[in-house]
DNA sequence: TCGCGCTTCAAACGTATGTTTCAAACAGAC
DNA sequence: GTCTGTTTGAAACATACGTTTGAAGCGCGA
């Protein structure tokens, strides 16, 4: 057998541990006994434990970033000149990541997850690494973002920005326990394309609110809109 | 000395340090030393680990909640049988969160990247401590939302308020970060009470988005309703 | 068949963790 | 001052972790 086995095992089994109960809390040990695999290789594979992180994440990160790459550049082609639409831009980003070959059924939960998870986790390592591989993409999108967007002041996009990150990250990275409560609740089963068409239009809607910031007079809650 | 002041220097430096590397990664012996207290003294005054950090959450989620049940009855009775609008509920929430006393010019912060960690953080104890103690003041606002959003059909409702949950908990999980990237970018310094400001009308715009499912994909990605 | 990389394996290493122990120090009542 | 219950202190405990070791196993060209 080739060590592909060995190390595609070992990286299903630490990708499914980390997003379900992050780094920390995820020993070696765990991954390799739900990998089938003895304990040394992780070590021998990978070199230790936060390489392991980042090839984790590389091996999801990666072909994203390619298809990302390609579908905003369509979208730019299909524009000739003009700045994409906001609505435009999101949808870009969105069936991306939803139309990601996936691994299993749960893809496209873990990869979210694990995203959100690893802007969260205050791991400097992993935040280096990001930044170091796959900073391009990102920073395209931010300026598609900024060109989409151009009513607004650049401080108030970056904090918009992390509202949208921050709402898409905690959805998709619960999806799975999100979909079943409701599923319990209302008796509505959804899938996570569902969430990203309900998502899509929460975001546009919350980036181009008027009256951003209107500090209310303390004391009285009077309404902004 | 009486007891209350290892009690409380513990709790200082636990609450501290928790806030800025998670729960796993803050030793016993990191907050001892932070708090020049014996080791010990931990297990002494809580019993473990586990029950420090339930009373770290509850030293300042009991008047929270204490100053939120207040917000809410004021609010509803200036409405008089009307029900709250959706700004006024939300703009309740954040200034109860706002002006709860400090302990430091960090305490808003702390709280909500506390906040933020319970609910990143998969730690079970937290999430089952919190729900036993807590869970009044939660569905206390989430029945405000509902009356607040009477257009939304349940379905849009329950995602909307996971989106909005997710901006929130995300943003300010990471306030201290994000406000430090948005300083070496653009040189501004700010507040989390800004923040709130400005994530407030992102989420009531959000919230009240029309046609939550029609926006065609461009792309020729298939319609979803 | 031998020899040579590469890979697996069981075992151990050193370190760090949460927790426990038990004697010493302390404070307040009598 | 002495006794009593509470709090602190230094040290040890058992356990779990990431990592390293060195021998055994394997596949394959010579």
């Amino acid at each position: 057998m080739a060590q592909s086995d060995t190390v595609d095992r070992i990286l299903d089994a630490a990708e499914e541990l980390f997003a379900e109960r992050g780094f920390s809390e995820t020993s070696l040990r765990m991954i390799t006994s739900k990998a089938k695999v003895n304990l040394a290789a992780v070590n021998y594979h990978f070199g230790s434990k936060n390489a392991l992180i980042h090839a984790v994440f590389a091996r999801f990160l990666t072909p994203f970033s390619a298809t990302l790459e390609t579908a905003f550049d369509e979208l730019e082609d299909s524009c000739k000149g003009k700045p994409a639409s906001l609505n435009q831009t999101l949808w870009a980003l969105t069936e991306s990541a939803v139309r990601m070959p996936q691994r299993t059924d749960k893809g496209i939960s873990i990869f979210m997850r694990l995203l959100g998870l690893a802007y969260t986790q205050s791991q400097g390592h992993l935040r280096k690494f990001l930044e170091d591989e796959y900073s391009e993409p990102f920073s395209r999108f931010m300026r598609m973002l900024k060109e989409a967007t151009p009513q607004l002041s650049a401080v108030d996009r970056y904090w918009r920005i992390q509202f949208m990150l921050g709402a898409t990250a905690f959805t998709m990275s619960s999806s799975d326990a999100l979909i079943e409560i409701l599923e319990n609740k209302i008796g509505v089963d959804t899938t996570v394309q569902e969430i990203a068409a309900r998502l899509v239009p929460f975001l546009a809607a919350g980036m181009q609110a008027r009256d951003a910031m209107l500090i209310p007079p303390p004391g009285s809650m009077v309404s902004i809109a």
